[in-house]
DNA sequence: GATCGACCTTATAGTCACTATAAGGTCAAG
DNA sequence: CTTGACCTTATAGTGACTATAAGGTCGATC
């Protein structure tokens, strides 16, 4: 058995709900060290690797991006740079996922629209839906000319 | 000067708000036909290939993948197949966005819950914002049991 | 008919964040 | 010492493009 406050690379993907293959993927990436091994070549990890890669678990849960994962630990493991930073780049993200939001619920609104259109009833040739995608409106029309 | 009612890529292009390069790159994946060539081998167009162009878009602009514009296309072409099964198609598809509606609105009030956190005055070390993503929270706690 | 520049051609590699697969080696328990 | 769960590396695939290189064609002008 593993030492306490040791992992394999299959126990630190249990404990952080990540895949295996993923964890390496992120060490390749430089954002986990390359961990000790034991003498068969197995990965030996600690706490502060679950730690780690917890925090870059939430963050991507955050729907932060991999090179903003990176950013934000290269800012937690320099103790004396400014808070300001991490809030900056927190708004930033911030302003992002509202717009994205936006267009989605512009997404959603304009399908639920074109359910609204199907008789349910005909075939393909008389489909309102199929008919609504295929005609040119307003926002084509606007954006072509 | 191209005939009347044809294109080369690049007015295709230019006509449908895509690139070149993604043009061809429909070709190759079969959603759109191989066209024409002149003697010196560029693409010619009609505006039948441009109705489909400005179908792909539409669709990929209300967020149906790839492979969804290309069975909706197959079934646009089968003029008897019934209206239904586009509706159906339409109805999976709104459930998949207002799923992840539901998630980005998550994602936004959890981001703005954590701007509120920071005092901008502090340095790293007293960072609220990487304290919480630092922290195991409820949630974290909970699916890790 | 030479030249120019805008446009076109193919092929290949890169993006992002993984996921999948193959072929083989290690660990610990029984 | 065998078993089976787990680990190793390497490579290729995903989706929907984007980027780049190296070269060929078109049509207008001189």
């Amino acid at each position: 058995m593993m030492q306490v406050g040791k992992y394999t690379v299959g126990q630190l993907a249990r404990a952080s709900q990540t895949k295996t293959v993923t964890i390496r993927y992120y060490e390749q990436r430089g954002l986990l060290r390359d961990p000790p091994r034991t003498p068969g070549g197995y990965r030996v990890y600690d706490t502060s690797d679950l730690q780690r890669l917890l925090f870059i678990r939430r963050a991507r849960n955050l729907g932060f991006s991999l090179r903003s994962v990176n950013e934000l630990l290269d800012l937690a493991d320099l103790n004396d740079a400014p808070c300001a930073d991490v809030n900056a780049k927190l708004s930033q993200h911030l302003i992002d996922v509202r717009e994205r939001l936006d267009q989605l619920q512009a997404l959603e609104e304009e399908l639920h629209g074109l359910s609204q259109r199907c008789q349910g009833d005909g075939k393909i040739s008389s489909c309102q839906i199929i008919e609504a995608l295929s005609v040119d409106r307003d926002r084509d029309a606007a954006r072509a000319s």
